[in-house]
DNA sequence: CGCGGATAGTTGGATATCCGACTATTGGGT
DNA sequence: ACCCAATAGTCGGATATCCAACTATCCGCG
């Protein structure tokens, strides 16, 4: 989708002035319900079209990214899912193509027949040195907003994440910093 | 997905010290990301679950919502793709569903032969209605975030939008105020 | 030591989304 | 008046995601 085409008017306002126009409760949490899905929108679609060019998507190059960061470059897939928190249907469907690129190899885990272990190729390894790059150098999608705002947005999400149970390890400051 | 288990560890830290222990750069602009990501995670999952008995997902809602403001209860499709910010084919699909389950329905434009409008029918109209109450009552997903947080992170997340060319009327007032 | 519940992964089915390509229609400029 | 680019909607194909159900394996408890 485009992401970036410039609207003639906002849509999260039009879409608050509606709800106030119907006489409908919970407004704030209208617009920010609506503002999180049109932020997420833009910076998903900046990231894909980023990683276009590498024939990836955001999906996959977390997967990627996830096996790089382990010792050997491998991980059993059920804990992939836990970590993505992806369902594991997705997780097969990811190391799929993954796969089918040769980014990835699957293999039987040597400790429990059950379990299938994703190890990260070397085409895989380099691919997600070389997309990495290209994100910094996007900024992830933030695009021109200053880290000190982006610092200030963390924590303000950070409260939605607390609320489902994420522990947010030491993000949540706005409270007592207002 | 279970968007409300909780993890031992916070997801977005744990990124964040993988990212830094690799001598990566653009760390807040992960973290953003990662944030974004997972915030709307929690929300849509959050929505959705709550649209369940209703047999809606929150595009359909969306649709509904959208066709509800209007005087007549129609809109041309392509209008509905622009304001949805989605791609025809994707209204093209949202209409097929809900005119399957007989929430709206199809009818020739009157005045341009290639355009179609998709009608609220009575069951859309009254489903709608039912749809927002129970939204309202979960809060649009906000959990226990108040109200004051909500707005302040309606502004941080208005900083992305704006850059991505939404005009954001109004919206953005914490650079000065800070 | 074996039975039954839990776990790992896959398959099949559904929805949502994109893109490219196609048909039908519209409308502006020559 | 007519041609052609732009617009509206659909279809086929791809990816991502979920759920339910299935097979294979593991493991604790009696």
């Amino acid at each position: 989708m485009d992401s970036e085409s410039s609207t003639d008017m906002d849509l999260v306002a039009e879409a608050r002035g509606n709800w106030v126009a119907a006489g409908l409760g919970e407004v704030d949490a209208m617009v920010a319900a609506a503002s999180l899905a049109r932020a997420h929108q833009v910076v998903l679609g900046r990231i894909n079209q980023a990683l276009t060019p590498f024939s990836l998507t955001f999906s996959r190059y977390e997967a990627l990214a996830l096996l790089s960061f382990t010792r050997n470059g491998s991980m059993a897939m059920a804990r992939m899912g836990e970590r993505l928190q992806v369902h594991p249907t997705s997780v097969t469907s990811t190391i799929d193509r993954l796969e089918r690129d040769g980014l990835v190899e699957r293999s039987p885990h040597p400790d429990d027949r059950r379990a299938t272990l994703a190890t990260l190729t070397k085409a895989g390894r380099s691919l997600h040195a070389s997309a990495t790059a290209e994100l910094e150098a996007i900024r992830w999608g933030m695009g021109e907003v200053t880290n000190a705002d982006l610092t200030d947005m963390n924590q303000q999400l950070a409260h939605i994440r607390a609320s489902a149970g994420d522990n947010v390890t030491g993000s949540i400051r706005s409270e007592e910093a207002r």
